[in-house]
This record gives structure tokens, C-alpha cells and sequence, in this order.
DNA sequence: CCTAATGGCTATAGTAGCTATAGGTTCAAG
DNA sequence: CTTGAACCTATAGCTACTATAGCCATTAGG
């Protein structure tokens, strides 16, 4: 039946993706390529609607691409163990745990700054001193420099 | 005293900051151009040396390259009042407090998802249910996305 | 049946903030 | 004089999209 097809842009709305988006997750092979009308234009069936919320989810919670087509991998073979997906959710929220940590350290750093600055001229101003002078502060020499965070923070819209 | 001048490679070393790095910083221009050696290799004086440590230490605090281009002009005026030198430390602090507060979120959702999790086949594994349904979800529809993250994190090595 | 509005198509380039690579030149030491 | 490290430029790659340009398809109204 066809009345059940989506096309790009229902497909969007029902998930909150936008279209570009899909077109790029099937792209780089989250998506598995849909078939087409007569008129070329793609034709989704319910099992696009799932897989692009798993997908979507999945950036929601800040889990790379790569961690993704891992995850979706793994779901794709209903009867294996979990322990694979229970590995790659909890070294990302190891991530996420050293990234909170940085960031309060950032925090904290930032609001020592901001309450040193007591107004005036710039040429006597705490912030540019602090950010002048790495000796001054107290950050960055005991951060650590993971640098793999996905762009998208997490959390779509 | 051209004794006091710097290689691009000492440079790296005195401040932490890769030579790669330190040639982009030129290129878009948060490092001015330096003059050259006979045979057209960089040399840096003791305002490259400071300039650049300020311009380290912005991103380690994880300023963007906007920000810190427009601290590096305000500082160059140093009679201004800094007035807006704060207001741009404020915002970035309120944008860590805003990402803090998702990762939270997000840590919390982890955990949640993990603890569901009791071994067994990935067909009846509480996380790839949760990361399949957005209904059972705690979430991503309570999390607002900035999406405007200093990719390299922040916190330099 | 024609037209306009909307939505779809492809391909390419741009975003931040670098990092890596290729292929060449210069410099300092032995 | 030769070797090897450090330098040079230019270009491509990374993540995860977003935006643009220029064209085709579909649908609702007149």
C-alpha cells in the first residue's frame, strides 16, 4: 500500500530532522537509501521512520556517527549479547563525565576572572591580565585534551 | 639584537602551541605576520611570544577565535574601558553554564539507560529500547541546542 | 489546461578549529 | 659536502551538518 510512503519532507517533520540532514545521513550510510517515485523523488516506509529516530536519538545523546553505525550494527543482530552496546554507552558517558569536569574547571576559572575585574581601564583589567599571563591562572595545565567532542554539542532542537 | 629572535619551532615550544597551528593562527590573521629570514623562514620577537600565549590561553578557556580576536582588539586600546572585555567573558561563561547543565542532562539520561541494562540479547536490551523510542525517553526535548561549541573542546595540552 | 506555489533533486561550498599530507627549500652539525 | 632536522607552501581532511544555486516534480486553484 502505497499510501503508507513518506516523502523527504513528512519524513522531516515526523522526526524532527530536517531535510538536508537526511539526505546526508543516507549520504554517509546511516540511512539505508529509500526507494524512488516515477518523478525520482525518495519514498520512505516505516522502517526508515525508526531507524531515523534511533539515529536521531542517538545524537540527542551525543553519541558520534561512528559510535551510531555501531550501535545500529549491533541492533541489526537481535539475538547477540548487549555487552557491546552497554560498552560504547558507557565509555561515552565516561566522555561526557571527563567533559563536565573540564568545563567546571573552565567555570570556575571564568568566575574567578569575572570577580577579580573590578571595572576601570583595559590596561588594568584582571581578564586581560589573566588572560595575558598563563602563570596567573589556574587552569589549562591540569585539563586534559580529549578534542573529540561531537560538533553538534548534543541535543538537537 | 636579532638574538632575541624566534624559529616558528621555538616558538611551538615556548608556548605549547603546534607549528601548524601557529601558522593558521597567522593566516586568519590572530597572529600578525612576522618578517623573514633571508631564506623566508618565520622570525618572532617577544610580542609574537606574548601575543600568542594570550591567544592559547583564550582558546585553553575556551573563547572562540571571534572572541578572542575581539579581546585582542580591545586590549590593544589599553585606555578603552573594559566594560566590554567582561561582557564577553560573561557570555562565554553563561554559554559553559549552559552546556554544562545539557551534559548533565545527558549524564543523567546515560546512567538511566545503563542501569536498565541487565546483560542478556541485544533484542531485549534496555538501551537500544530507549535509544529506539523517544517516548521513554527523559531527554532531549527539555535541552536547548546552542550548537556553537569550540570544537577543540576546550583545555589545550 | 495552465500557472504558481511548494517541495523535491543534485552538486558544491561553507562552518570551527585545527591536523595531516605532499613535495620542496634552508639550516646547522659533522 | 653531505646528512638530517626543521622550515616553506598548498591542499585536503576531520565532525556533523547547513547553505546555496539551479533545476525538476507535484499539487491546488482558476
Amino acid at each position: 500500500m502505497p499510501g503508507e510512503d513518506l516523502t523527504i519532507g513528512r519524513l522531516a517533520r515526523e522526526t524532527g530532522c530536517k531535510v538536508p540532514t537526511i539526505r546526508y545521513y543516507e549520504q554517509i550510510g546511516l540511512l539505508p537509501t529509500p526507494r524512488r517515485s516515477a518523478g525520482n523523488q525518495r519514498l520512505y516506509g516505516p522502517e526508515h521512520l525508526t531507524r531515523l529516530a534511533f539515529v536521531r536519538h542517538g545524537r540527542d545523546l551525543g553519541f558520534s556517527q561512528e559510535a551510531i553505525r555501531e550501535l545500529l550494527r549491533l541492533t541489526d543482530d537481535p539475538d547477540q549479547c548487549c555487552d557491546d552496546v552497554d560498552a560504547i554507552a558507557r565509555r561515552h558517558l565516561e566522555e561526557v563525565n571527563r567533559r563536565i569536569a573540564q568545563l567546571s574547571a573552565l567555570r570556575a576559572e571564568l568566575e574567578r576572572m569575572l570577580d577579580a575585574c573590578h571595572g576601570g581601564r583595559v590596561a588594568d583589567c584582571r581578564i586581560v591580565e589573566t588572560l595575558a599571563d598563563h602563570g596567573k591562572c589556574l587552569t589549562a595545565d591540569h585539563l586534559a585534551p580529549p578534542a573529540d567532542d561531537p560538533q553538534r554539542p548534543p541535543v538537537a532542537d
